[in-house]
Formats: C-alpha cells, structure tokens, sequence
DNA sequence: GTCTATATTGTGATAGAC
DNA sequence: GTCTATCACAATATAGAC
C-alpha cells in the first residue's frame, strides 16, 4: 500500500523545515503551506503553525490572504496549471509514436519538482469550497481529456490495444503517475527522468517477460 | 489526475446518508465513521457530525470509544488486516504463474467490498498518533513485503521481467490497484472482478499492441 | 507589512442524572 | 447505553497601533 503516511519522514512530531525565507512574501507563502499541507493534511494544519514556519505572526498572514483556503486554492490551481503547460509543451516536440512515453516522463518530472504542491492538490483538493473545487476539478478534468485523446489517438493508430476501454487505460496511466511521487525516493539512485521511463515501460510493455 | 475530490458525488454539502441502522453500535460505528472520514476527511470530520448521522447525541460516542482517533485507527487496522488475509488466502489457491494477476483481482475485489475504509486507510493513515500510526504503517509493509517477494520469485522463475527493480515494480503494481477504488463506479458495467482483470493485463502485458 | 491584542465560534472530551 | 449540560481550549479571522 503505497500512500501518503511515511514522507516526508521528520515531519512527524515537528513541522518541517522549510527554505521559507527566499521570494516574495506571497511565494514564501505558497511553498511553506504546501509543505504544512502535504506533512500534516490541510484541516489539521493550523494558521499558527503557518504563521511560526513563517516566522511571522498569527495576525501578519492576513495582509496576503483573506482565508486559509486561499492557500489551497493557489496551491491547486497553479499546479494543476502548470502541469498541463509543461506536458502539452513536452509532447509538442515529441514523435508520432513516442507522445506516451514522453507524457509519463513530463508528468513525472513536473509532478517531483513541485512535490508539495502535487502532492497537496491531490489529496487535499476536496477541501475546497463548492465553486473553487469545481474550478479545479474542471482544470483536472481537461487535463485527463487530453491524455484520453491521446490514448485514443493511438488505440486507433493500432499501437495501443483497443480491448480495453480508452478511459479505463488513461485512468490506470495516471495512477501509475500521480502516486509515484509519494513513494519516489529523490535521495536514491533514480532520476526523475529515470523513474517516468521505467513507469513507462512498465505502462506501455508490462511487466511480463516478452515472448519476442 | 484521478484523485479523491469528486466521489461520493452528494458528499458534498451534507452528509452521506450511510446505513446506520444494522448492526451493533460499535460496528456502527466504523462504518458511519468510515465512511464520514471519506466525505470530508479525518481532521475536518467532527464529533457532532458523527454523532448525527448515528442518531446519537454527542456524549454518547464517549461510552464506545475514548477517542476519535480510536475509530481511525480500527478503520486503519481492521481494513490493512483484513486485505492481506483476503490476497493471501486467495493467491494460497492459484496456479504458479496465476499468483499475480490473482493477486490483483483479489486485492481489488476486497479493497471495493470496504471502499470507504480502504479510502480512509490510505488517505488519513498520517493522521494516527505515533505508535498507532507505526503499528499500522508496519502492516501494511508486511502486506507490501508479501507482495514484493511474489514479484522476486517470478522474477527469478523468469516469468517477470529483471530489467527493473523489484520494489519499483511493486510500488508501481499497488499504484494501480490501491487508487483504482477512487475512480471505480460501482454503477457502471464493471465489475470488481473485472476491473481487477483489466488492471491486470495492463500491468503485467502492457498498454502497447503485443507483437506477437 | 508587521505587530499585539481580541472577538467569536467550534472543537474534543467529561460529568453525572436517568 | 443514552441523555443533557458543560468544560477547557484551539480554531479562524479581525481591529487598530506602529
């Protein structure tokens, strides 16, 4: 059961520490909630906790935010937007028949470099309230449209197989993806890079021997 | 993204009319909670809330547990325990080289007859205090264990490919078959069973058309 | 833009009658 | 085993000085 208990592995007890002191204050922000966020859960992390990693007081967070949910928002919708760029940029350049593989290495590199932040966004997305959430979901839902497109494209191209339904494929490739980052060690042997081409393979050959 | 934000789909807004009304209070109980903290999240679940939607007035909860947590952690516990013992016995009666895709089937087949428990379990594991949250987190990598050692043993019989690393292709391997309960409709005209089969193939013969 | 208050509401949990 | 009533405290957010 891969998820979302042991990592980040000294967050537990403490509140992790954060390289909160580098950009805008409205920056510093973003990347300190995101890491409260993805240790801690968004309902159990508190404006204090947030105002301490910080370093500012309870009251000071309210000349950049008007909520905490503002937080979440952020975090969701610029991650979520940010992913789709750097995929569609990715599979712009890439060929005919490698667009796949080229998407799950994109995924996956854009997912880790901004780990907290992907991290929060699918776990804690619920969190937002009615309109926001449905903005969000919306973003979400155009993205696995444009994979599904894809893996349609190909099925019809006669690369990928057709026995099973298109959706059923693009949601099994993007829990391939998406939950990667939580069990991805960036300490270990494997690059991002590494990890996204051995997924796909996984992915695209399976894991079985080829008969060849 | 397939992720946990949109089912159950009327979770939004007001509780989820949830069978409440069989059974002993105490199983009552982990149900209700179960499938509450799958609505809304652990931390954002409150006492009341339960309460209510168990017909109970708050100070009555107290005479069943000592505390909220306590319900997590028999969610966490009773799902991780009973998914394990469920893939063990059904893989105890599969052919050699059926044990994976056995495997997967029963793991699907058991993780969507408890979808709520299993939901909470993975996604709120983090929240249990330190030496519950250790008890469970070591389950479930007994659980994790199991399963690697089964892609090892077929690794070496030759059936699985070695060119990737055992543990990633287990990690990838529980990826698909531990989020699948979030996207799954119940409605459609899948079954479990058959869901299991078609993650399945895809994991272990991969997306692309075989060459044959 | 940050500070020191403080308002207000919601929280988990307890006490003790029935 | 459930009720009513309540405690002690933590939560988000605001007000107004500097």
């Amino acid at each position: 059961m891969p998820d979302l208990s042991d990592p980040p592995p000294r967050s537990r007890g403490r509140a992790p520490a954060v390289a909160a002191d580098r950009g805008s204050t409205a920056d510093r922000l973003i990347t300190v909630a995101a890491a409260l966020f993805r240790a801690k859960g968004y309902a159990a992390t508190t404006t204090r906790e947030l105002a301490e990693a910080l370093h500012l007081q309870k009251g000071s967070l309210y000349h950049h935010i008007q909520t905490k949910e503002d937080l979440l928002y952020r975090i969701c919708s610029e991650s979520m937007a940010r992913l789709h760029d750097e995929v569609l940029h990715a599979i712009a350049g890439a060929g005919p028949d490698d667009r796949l593989r080229t998407a799950i290495r994109a995924h996956l590199v854009a997912a880790l470099r901004d780990r907290d932040m992907h991290a929060v966004t699918v776990l804690e997305m619920r969190s937002l309230g009615e309109g926001r959430w449905a903005e969000v979901v919306e973003r979400r839902d155009a993205y696995r449209h444009m994979l599904a497109g894809i893996v349609r494209e190909e099925q019809d191209a006669g690369r990928l197989r057709d026995d099973i339904d298109a959706s059923v494929l693009t949601l099994a490739l993007l829990d391939l993806v998406n939950w990667a980052i939580f069990w991805y060690q960036p300490a270990g042997q494997l690059s991002a890079q590494a990890l996204g081409d051995l997924l796909a393979t996984i992915y695209l050959e399976g894991a079985l021997v080829r008969a060849s």
